[in-house]
DNA sequence: GTAGTCATGTAAGAGGTTACATGATTAG
DNA sequence: CTAATCATGTAACCTCTTACATGACTAC
């Protein structure tokens, strides 16, 4: 259902076409519920059949047509309870923690390629998170102004208040994972040293 | 995948019945990778079928029988590939940061119990992960006894060694949610306090 | 005898992935 | 005219969730 409401989210903002949606999903809300086209199409149907949503047929072009989907005040209402609805938490699951845990059953360069992986993956979402942070400390972010045009200015702050609360969330997390990765790849160097250093136990593994 | 993985992980240390490898996932494995009992039943079949494992049905009291697993040699080669194989990273998915990006629609005491409940939640989770990274530092944890025992001894320093480092990981995680959380609730006091120094704010909120 | 634990599943459905499929419009 | 972009989906499959279902064994 989660995907149902990042929707409705950026249609708060402002119309929009289902392309228009898909291209604003991934720079946006997709940095934190991520989507793929084949999932969002179908799913505003269903909003329209909800009521959530109200789909105008706008010419384009000579002979083509697209439909573009405003938010209804029954959207708003839902989204709005969405918002204040607190909402279980999903069962733990990490595969990349998960393989680390049995890493002795790889090998040392494995497990290093492992935690280069995972030092590079999250180095790059760093950048993405951040990057998104950035631009809208600075309110340069289109759709953000947008939302701040069609809302009382008292409630600014708020809205940018949350969301770089939330940026900040996902760039700690970045942050905690890169440390993370590095302090793995250290315990590795060590373990190598370690037995660089007793002969007898390396011709005991080669055996 | 990771569902057959994580019950091979813990097959690679001795034989069980399903209903023992159901108790021991979720204090071990499934602090990593959750899994219901619905999935391990079936999934522990599948991997028969495959000749991962073998299961011996053995005798329980008079009437009643069990089905003992064991891991196969082809089993382990499948688990140590699996341990060896960079996996892709899953497209992010995070509902309660996604929630605090718009908590500007829901009021602030609502979004105060958003933080709270993850607070909690991640104070728990801290609890779990690091009290199964005391046993293992202890080394009292029966099925690693049982691990231990069944691997040279050069190669005990590695098996703490990792499992350590992927607990510590999640212990990690658990504080940097857990500090993420109490920022936010600072903030939500932050901008209520400012608010109750502008009268005429709050009136217009009111209307 | 009865409650708790041991033991093993099935079945319907939700949500997401991957691959496939199609065609108009526009900028060069 | 041709490539990129705009535009909108369908279908098969996989994984996980939730609810249901059953019954033997054991300690009291």
């Amino acid at each position: 259902m989660s995907l149902r409401y990042a929707a409705l989210a950026l249609l708060s903002a402002q119309p929009m076409t289902g392309y228009e949606l898909v291209r604003y999903f991934d720079d946006t809300v997709g940095l934190m519920w991520a989507a793929s086209d084949s999932q969002i199409y179908p799913e505003l149907r269903r909003m329209e059949r909800d009521g959530l949503v109200r789909a105008k047929t706008v010419p384009r072009g000579e002979r083509a047509a697209k439909r573009q989907y405003k938010i209804t005040a029954k959207g708003r209402e839902a989204l709005r309870t969405w918002v204040s609805t607190p909402i279980p938490y999903p069962p733990q699951r990490d595969v990349h923690r998960l393989q680390i845990t049995y890493g002795e059953l790889a090998g040392l360069s494995e497990a290093r390629a492992l935690l280069t992986q995972h030092l590079d993956h999250y180095t790059l979402r760093r950048h993405q998170w951040s990057t998104l942070l950035d631009t809208i400390k600075t309110a340069r972010f289109p759709l953000l102004r947008r939302r701040l045009e069609g809302t009382p200015p008292e409630m600014h702050s708020r809205i940018l208040a949350f969301k770089e609360l939330a940026l900040e969330g996902q760039v700690a997390h970045a942050d905690n994972e890169i440390a993370w990765a590095r302090r793995g790849l250290k315990l590795i160097d060590e373990l190598e040293a370690a037995e660089a250093e007793e002969p007898d136990l390396r011709a005991d593994l080669r055996e």
